[in-house]
DNA sequence: GTGGGCGGTGACAACGTCGTCATGGGATAC
DNA sequence: GTATCCCATGACGACGTTGTCACCGCCCAC
């Protein structure tokens, strides 16, 4: 706080960095249509139609009605529309951080779709998952001004926070298993687990070892059973799965332990963040990655493609979940339905350096 | 598009997916004031005030209606709200794109400061930066049901729009040299960019490399320009600059050419993203950093931290950069005013290790 | 020439909330 | 016991927009 620099730097900048300075005020009363419809020498109705793009108003009044809007700067008052409409054109968004790539992507790909289908984006971010927060954060939901809900969080948490999700709001839940009482939409996380250990099998390996995700996601948990179901339908040994928490310090520290363990030859990480932090660990112990120890990702993260070495991973279509999320929210509300069951949406493999044969032939 | 799945992977979930399916319509008329009032028997001024925790209501007829609004599940109505006390309690944020880490870094403490104040944020994405892009985001910005907004690009590319933000509402702009028409939040991007090339120099190293971002960002500007006067101001030679587009690939792109260059010994990679595909492309090419090459970059990203080997980096402070954008902006909407100048926010170097001295003690 | 129909426009009400002012009843002080 | 004051509550309207319906004038058909 007292640390901060106002107006500094003026030295070097080519514009130089000023103090902010404050201007007289600036804001009237905002134009309504009655001013405009006073201006245009037309009646309010008649700029609203105009306004709406509705027919019936013959194009010499039009042009006028335009005129004035123009001239006074009129913007319609999304307020009063909604409060008539009872729709505001929004959807709210519900996610515990920006923190990991997977929500992002995610967040970006709603945030498009929604823009594309005339609906805006508001953030609900929910700082720590703890219950009050969660609680505070869906006590200010009940009174947003959304017509759905999408929640990327594990569904258990919300109901820790002994509240139901607002009733009369149409909603789609990411990363959980709640299908059956919530419209879901998720990526094949089993399928794409079970892709990334086949291939590491199909390369020769014996087994697979685990980075995981934390405990309390739903993802995270998908891909951690079905890594085993891969292994135990290979017949092959399921070696303990190490905890992450999704960030590259928890694959750091799980690679540690990897380093040491002299019969791992391929490792699943739970993402491609720990996978980060796996190679990191694998690299200063001179554990040679793909020569000696392949290591395989989960997300395909943009960045991934520049990991040491370039890392095989699983691609997250995260543009087809966005979508989905936001064609099933839309749906529901304008059906005026609620849809319970879960989409998939598939992965994919992407090949690059990080996976090889086990060392020598075995 | 076709290739999504449906219900699939039955076979292994604990919850197998299942069709969504759809369930009879649930949604009613939404309650009202009146509704409470009526249950509660008493007027609706009353749930008002209720509802707005006002004084002069009795204990005894608080509780009724606080049970007669948790019986009907009331909620009240924002936009009616909104209507009459003419403010949305949100604040818009355009932006391109949430692929850059800077971007979203930013939005999460802006989301969050915003929640603190008991404003929500509505997103408001602009696929690419193409005029039409620009404009049509705008449009849409106009009638959008937000007291201020703060944008997050740069400056230029809204004058491209031939568009003028909306009167009467608050702005503040970040990664921008406007500081003369707008308030304008931004890190200390000539500051953090001087100490990394100072750091370098410090250590012994003859120059500084430097891998740029974007043209068209302010903020890449700023480092290169300062970046530039830092040589220049120690009297060192100014090697070319690569240019960059923020990504990881580029960054390796430009590492490919350092790698050529027998006299580069220190990079300033414009961000940490850029910083990591030099990473590779160095290591690719057997160029050990630090001991033969130093990298510093820029941002401080949380996977930084993984990078092989950990990356000295320029911390950006973004917590307190998005602070002072809702600061900025609700300072500006309660005053009435409006702002002009600009806030710098210091960074700090984070010393890891991807920098030493230049090799045979130079 | 007159009646019917239709297209363009305006008047009015209502959406849900909250500020303002009015009202009524109870408590307090004399 | 009565006058005064205050506090709890209610009635009413307005915020800006839009749906509904009424209206007016014109054109066409008979």
């Amino acid at each position: 706080m007292d640390k901060i620099v106002d107006g500094a730097d003026a030295d070097r900048s080519p514009t130089p960095a000023t103090e902010p300075t404050s201007r007289p005020a600036r804001r009237q009363r905002r134009v309504s249509m009655a001013d405009v419809a006073r201006l245009a020498g037309v009646s309010s109705q008649t700029v609203s139609r105009v306004s709406n793009g509705h027919p019936g108003v013959v194009e010499d009044t039009r042009q006028q009605v335009l005129a004035a809007m123009k001239q006074l700067g009129y913007r319609p008052n999304s307020a009063a529309r909604a409060l008539k409409s009872g729709e505001f054109r929004t959807i709210g968004v519900i996610l515990f951080t920006l923190s990991t790539t997977g929500n992002v992507r995610t967040l970006e790909a709603i945030a498009n779709s929604a823009a594309e289908q005339g609906y805006a984006i508001t953030l609900l971010p929910v700082a720590a998952p703890t219950q009050d927060q969660v609680r505070g954060a869906f006590t200010r939901l009940g009174e947003l001004a959304v017509d759905a809900i999408i929640v990327i969080m594990e569904v258990h948490l919300l109901d820790a926070a002994t509240f139901t999700l607002p009733p009369n709001v149409s909603v789609v839940v990411m990363d959980s298993d709640a299908g059956d009482r919530y419209s879901v939409v998720d990526t094949d996380q089993a399928g794409g687990a079970r892709d990334a250990v086949r291939h590491l099998l199909d390369l020769g390996h014996e087994t697979v070892w685990h980075v995981t995700g934390p405990q309390d996601s739903f993802s995270a948990q998908r891909r951690t059973d079905a890594w085993r179901a891969a292994l135990e339908e290979a017949g092959r040994p399921v070696p303990p799965p190490l905890p992450g928490d999704w960030t590259a310090e928890s694959g750091y520290r799980a690679g540690l332990r990897l380093a040491r363990e002299p019969e791992c030859t391929a490792v699943f990480a739970a993402n491609d963040q720990m996978a980060l932090g796996v190679l990191r660990a694998l690299h200063e112990h001179g554990r040679a990655v793909p020569d000696e120890v392949s290591v395989i990702g989960f997300d395909d993260i943009p960045d991934s493609n520049s990991f040491i070495p370039p890392l095989t991973t699983i691609h997250q279509d995260f543009a087809e979940v966005g979508r989905r999320c936001v064609e099933g929210v839309l749906r529901q509300l304008r059906t005026d339905t609620m849809e319970r069951g879960t989409t998939l949406v598939p992965t994919w493999m992407v090949r690059r350096e990080s996976t090889a044969p086990p060392p020598s032939g075995r």
